[in-house]
DNA sequence: CGTGACATTATGTCTAGACATAATAATCGA
DNA sequence: TCGATTATTATGTCTAGACATAATGTCACG
């Protein structure tokens, strides 16, 4: 274990077991370093660590404190459906629905299977002008999400999960009973500001949750 | 902004961009630095920080990669109810509808409202042996997830997001029609291994979401 | 032809010191 | 006493160099 790290261990262990409480002062800089014998940038970077994580906050002068709780995040997992279904020791399968273009944007709809049961719906709307490729891609053996992933570069994207009675259409789709608690998963994708994709998919409810974790000191 | 935030932006451009594809080799941090004219060890901060957002991979002798798109995941905000209504410009207020001891476990359920709408059932178990000042709260006026995070040090938690229809039990308590779609938000927390708490909360479908979001670049 | 020893290379970590910056505390003048 | 200026202090960033570490490529030897 690196030093940087053992020092940041044994404070976030002092924070975790209580021993320092929120809003608590922790030692400058200077004397964490002569404490544990090394130099400043090493006690700097293990600080360094612990705001990134959170733990603490630091003001120039006034120094270095344990963090209020703050407001509960989480690292939510949004699996690629293909992986997740495979995980589970299910055959995956993408049938294509439809495909329309409508002058800059693409939709296409259709359902993910996990063995002979549907378990998703989706409907997505693609911009052309960000991803021309996508103007010469049927969509029919390959899912849009999957085909994005590999032909686009890195994204910012927003989440919104709900839940919400299924329609008559998405109930059939997925053969279920109308108004039956669904999933509701729409994410929107951009690439450096440019929109690439808006995306909602409709989950049985039954068959499918999302999981999110959160710790204060991850990697 | 800083030399090492101005090289890992000019990184991170040319990684958004597409200007370089996942799987090309970056130059090493010796040249990197000799066309920014810096020291070495603000390259590797910079690189650090891209290695730490996932934009890259490192290999010793070998280099620094982009990194393949990776799993989506997304930073879930889950919003404490009382500032979430108040933000929404309503009166938050909990009502307690029961509170059981159960050996080394305390049970407690109640109602969050939103103005005079409830909009969320919470049945929570608290781990007495974690957190034995729980004991002598009546959380009559309090949520006791509010009572827990001023009293309880850092926590990690795992989250459950799902949707089902709402039971006999829980569509009286909310007011609401039997089998209305609602999302359950199931969460369990720890300090340092010991468990703290678990809850679940049923969500009204139609009042409420859940928001996350994705950057490669945080902060 | 395969294998083990060795040199090479890029990252990983660290040092001792320097200057910049922001915020607080102290001081001085009106 | 109030307010503006100045000094102090802790963090923030950076440098130039050092050694550690791990993985790769090379090369001689059997």
């Amino acid at each position: 274990m690196s030093f940087d790290a053992r020092i940041r261990a044994a404070i976030e262990g002092d924070i975790r077991s209580g021993a320092l409480r929120p809003g608590d002062k922790l030692p400058s800089e200077h004397e964490l370093a002569a404490q544990h014998g090394c130099a400043r940038a090493t006690v700097s970077k293990a600080m360094a660590a612990l705001h990134h994580a959170g733990l603490i906050e630091r003001r120039r002068k006034a120094g270095s404190f344990v963090a209020d709780q703050h407001v509960h995040s989480a690292v939510l997992e949004v699996p690629d459906l293909a992986q997740l279904i495979e995980a589970r020791g299910h055959v995956y399968r993408w049938q294509r629905l439809s495909r329309e273009q409508d002058g800059a944007e693409l939709h296409v709809t259709g359902l993910h299977y996990e063995g002979d049961t549907a378990l998703a719906l989706e409907s997505r709307t693609i911009a052309v002008a960000t991803v021309p490729d996508a103007m010469d891609e049927s969509f029919d053996a390959i899912a849009p999400g999957t085909w994005l992933l590999a032909h686009i570069p890195w994204t910012s994207a927003r989440h919104r999960i709900r839940a919400v009675g299924a329609s008559a259409e998405e109930a059939q789709a997925l053969g279920i009973v109308e108004n039956t608690a669904c999933l509701i998963l729409e994410r929107s994708t951009w690439r450096a500001d440019a929109p690439v994709t808006t995306v909602r998919q409709v989950f049985r409810g039954d068959l499918f949750d999302m999981v999110a974790h959160f710790e204060p000191s991850p990697r």
